[in-house]
DNA sequence: CTGTCCAACTTGGTTAGTCAAGTAATCAGG
DNA sequence: CCTGATTACTTGACTAACCAAGTTGGACAG
């Protein structure tokens, strides 16, 4: 299946369908012609005009109602993008392997923390921290794992040794969760006492942190982790598809 | 369409398929089953089997070959992201009412401006800034936009007149090119004199600066922009899907 | 041994038909 | 006037069949 550049007759359906749409023809909010209607139109099967309207359909254009019809949805929005692979592998990159495990424990939550998951003010919550140093990763950053106590229970953050998967893996699997989203909100700050000895760096540099917070359909934190780093000279690069 | 959720027979048959993909019985590079086979074994006729298969393919797993079958392609590679809100806006939001064009024309690559436009040191660029500030932005940035003088020809970039369409999407249209990809290549330095002043900083601070250079499919070069601004103390924020 | 042709297979696309399930409008009875 | 049943429409899914186009392997002639 595909669009314009067949020259199969479902595809030219799908062209003249979408130019409509697109063109305000069929606006936002309107139901399309009935599938019988389409095939007197195009003198196409009821099969081949289905086949075009489930494309659409896809592409975001309709949504189908059955014993209603197809309502345009007009064209459709941006859809949220993917994370960049630097955050995709903070979540599901195997720890082990990958830079060692400082410490694992619980704490009570501080403002910050508090605030990060939604949970009040000194509520117990396990702090995981893991440091990625040396030429093997793009730059140096110390990642700090916070979640509420008892969202960790059946799990293994509090053990400080390396997880075989990535930490949100790790979580969706032994607490049977499901993530959809993730915030990541870039700050620059000298670095904390801790983060200078473990970084080797001097209280006086810059750090660029990255707090990533992984909510799930609810929008309720499940996760956060805290990437702090110093970028070297040449920054760190992503790649983005515009297609 | 759908998979797993539905009861339906073709839903069955995409969950049976995928499940033997995943698991290795049918390994990378082998050819799957033809319809006929499938048919046979499911029960199903032909449109249904084919309705699973198109899914897969969609999904990545399959390509079919006309006339000799369809391949395994294991299971799909994570797709290359779609560029963060931010990088997005700056390649797509229209100049008119976005920031003030403070500058536009042309000046010889520097060795810095040559690397990113994969042209020789000395080749006349265009270059094109506009800054954006004020509360309606989520950070203070100076944008500037390279692109190779012989490039621009029938574009609009010398002209200090704001754009009504986005860089990028003034560029494929007049140019009619076609861009696929941005690499977004983040750096923390001091802002330069001219920076600091267009900026309201101090050539003490720390910018954070990105730069972005769009490529066609053949990886070359199309425009370069580099993003320099003071982060708010809250830092800027993106929300990436998970799903 | 090589090249050509053909049969048998494959997928890509289209058609016509059926049944299931849902929605909305209409009508008859109370 | 209200309610329940019925009818006519809709989409969701499945089936059987056909034609077009591509690939591959085997048979045969030179």
């Amino acid at each position: 299946m595909g669009g314009g550049s067949s020259s199969a007759k479902y595809a030219h359906i799908v062209d003249v369908l979408r130019e409509r749409i697109v063109r305000g023809a069929y606006p936002l909010g309107s139901m399309l012609p009935s599938e019988s209607q389409l095939v007197r139109e195009f003198g196409a099967s009821r099969s081949t005009v289905v086949r075009a309207l489930e494309y659409l359909r896809q592409l975001g254009y309709l949504e189908g109602v059955q014993g209603k019809g197809r309502l345009v949805l007009g064209t459709p929005p941006r859809r949220r993008p993917s994370p960049p692979a630097r955050t995709y592998e903070s979540l599901h990159a195997p720890e082990v392997g990958n830079g060692t495990v400082v410490g694992a424990g619980r704490a009570p939550a501080s403002a910050r923390i508090a605030a990060m998951l939604a949970v009040p003010v000194g509520e117990p919550v396990i702090v995981r921290q893991r440091i990625m140093m040396g030429s093997a990763v793009p730059w140096s950053t110390l990642s700090t794992v916070y979640l509420p106590a008892v969202a960790a229970v059946g799990t293994r953050f509090a053990d400080v040794d390396p997880l075989r998967e990535g930490v949100l893996d790790h979580l969706e699997r032994r607490r049977r969760l499901v993530a959809t989203d993730v915030v990541e909100r870039m700050t620059l700050r000298a670095p904390s006492a801790r983060e200078s000895t473990l970084l080797a760096v001097s209280t006086d540099d810059v750090v660029l942190a990255i707090l990533l917070v992984v909510r799930n359909s609810a929008a309720s934190p499940l996760l956060a982790i805290d990437l702090a780093g110093i970028l070297p000279p040449a920054g760190i690069e992503e790649l983005f598809s515009l297609r």
